[in-house]
DNA sequence: ACTTTATGTCAGCCATGTTGACATATATCG
DNA sequence: CGATATATGTCAACATGGCTGACATAAAGT
């Protein structure tokens, strides 16, 4: 049935259609991050810990600089995370080789073991939307969040997405 | 542009294509998070301000529990920012009429402007994504993206999104 | 040798979330 | 009517995780 104000007002309802693209971005971010919590909330870590896990787990030998670049947070707020990490032992250092400045970080096997706890709530969210949306439905959902990253970066983070 | 792979193929629920889904939903978010920022900081406002300009910019009238409910956030978090945003005169209350404990929220003229200029930046990144990935991806994006939002309350939140 | 880079650390501040306790006005029920 | 439940507000204390600024060290690059 057609809209008489889609044909009478077209702004009107691009910009309704935009809105709605913007509440259930928030929606579905909001629920989506809530999973992990109950599990690191066993640990006493938040979630600004779970993003070092995540992103350490799937850059093995990241650098800090690398790994600031990603969370966009200062090296002071993430020395704080990373620390308590450290001294769990959930996260280890080590010097490079080529440039022995840079302190590369890699998961211990108790980190990947969290890590995958973590992870496993997560997926089984997505893997049911994806499941009940369909495999086309996953183009698309993709197609559109590439749109939303920075365009002059979207073609790095791209990359290291696809990668490994 | 990099392409991500997406396989048409029955197992599509890989974990690799999980793990996508999910950095790809946090890097979309995370950028389009920071557009409204600058605005923010010239009023001296932060990201909490934003989500309540925002829904009670949608729900006019909107009573206090029900703008708890949709932030999930404590009244005591609640009522920081809603102070401010009263005394700046960006948002009004009003005594409910059927329930005279209820003070229904709504935005002044000011609230609204300012609505306006953050939901400006928003819009225009989602807009740029639904065009560039067309209308197809958009159903499929809004599909994915109703099936991330709990089960329980999925109903519910559409109904609201979609309603006005 | 000098400069730049990668990282760490100390100190303090701010925004925004939490819990717990208690107050008030109004609605609703027996 | 009186008792109880509900919607909201407020005070106080605390936690998390951002931020800036200043300064330190080791290693790389010129």
């Amino acid at each position: 049935m057609a809209d008489i104000k889609s044909s009478a007002n077209p702004l009107f309802l691009r910009e309704e259609e935009l809105r709605q693209g913007i509440e259930l971005l928030f929606y579905a971010y909001r629920d989506f991050t809530s999973d992990p919590d109950s599990i690191l909330a066993d640990y006493g870590l938040g979630r600004a810990h779970h993003r070092v896990l995540h992103f350490v787990g799937r850059n093995p030998k990241i650098s800090v600089a690398e790994l600031l670049g990603i969370l966009r947070i200062t090296k002071q707020s993430l020395s704080r995370v990373l620390t308590t990490l450290l001294e769990m032992g959930l996260v280890q250092q080590r010097q490079g080789t080529r440039d022995r400045r840079q302190r590369l970080l890699s998961l211990t096997e108790k980190g990947a073991e969290l890590e995958r706890r973590l992870s496993a709530v997560q997926q089984a969210r997505v893997a049911r939307a994806y499941r009940e949306a369909g495999a086309e439905a996953v183009a698309g959902y993709r197609k559109v969040l590439q749109g939303l990253i920075d365009e002059h970066e979207r073609e790095k983070i791209l990359q290291s997405i696809v990668r490994r």
